[in-house]
DNA sequence: GCCAACGTTGGC
DNA sequence: GCCAACGTTGGC
């Protein structure tokens, strides 16, 4: 199988974890835990170390996407899930079979100007984007090298 | 705060 | 397997 660099798509609710949150941390890179959507999980065990990422601010104002990360490590269990403290505790999920996996994320840059939502809706050429369709809520997508190429053009 | 769209759960 | 009820996401 020939090694191909993947794009995808991150959303974080910037009062939870911002982009300047990223910034700040140690080495800025964090790990991604709390997923507890299988499409989601399932695109984070697809991710590769080098695969890269944008960063959405989602429940923000204005949403839109505000820097640019890369894969560091590749999915790994997701400790949150076994702490009964945690609000993304799953009593369901197994440790010997763990259900929800996490991958760590380096920051690249932040964005100068974020790109708006309302601004990737006027672009034609991002139409198909999965962050764009009717209800998506995905918080971990795909996202193809053109669409990356052009969301690149317009920073 | 509202609510549409979506995913999950559980009774049947 | 169906589907109503419920919880969550996330734009507005």
């Amino acid at each position: 199988m020939p090694k191909e660099t993947k794009y995808w798509l991150m959303k974080s609710e910037p009062s939870s974890f911002s982009i300047d949150d990223l910034r700040a941390a140690p080495r800025q890179m964090t790990y991604w835990d709390g997923v507890r959507n299988y499409q989601a999980r399932n695109f984070m065990r697809d991710m590769a170390i080098g695969d890269h990422v944008l960063f959405y601010h989602s429940n923000a104002n204005p949403p839109a996407i505000v820097g640019i990360a890369k894969v560091v490590k590749t999915a790994y269990p997701d400790p949150t899930q076994f702490d009964k403290k945690d609000s993304h505790y799953d009593p369901d999920s197994e440790p010997s079979r763990p259900r929800w996996d996490m991958v760590d994320i380096k920051l690249v840059r932040k964005l100068s100007h974020p790109l708006t939502l309302d601004h990737l809706k006027k672009e034609h050429k991002l139409k198909g984007m999965v962050l764009l369709q009717k209800g998506s809520r995905l918080s971990v997508q795909p996202v193809t090298p053109q669409e990356w190429a052009h969301i690149l053009s317009l920073g």
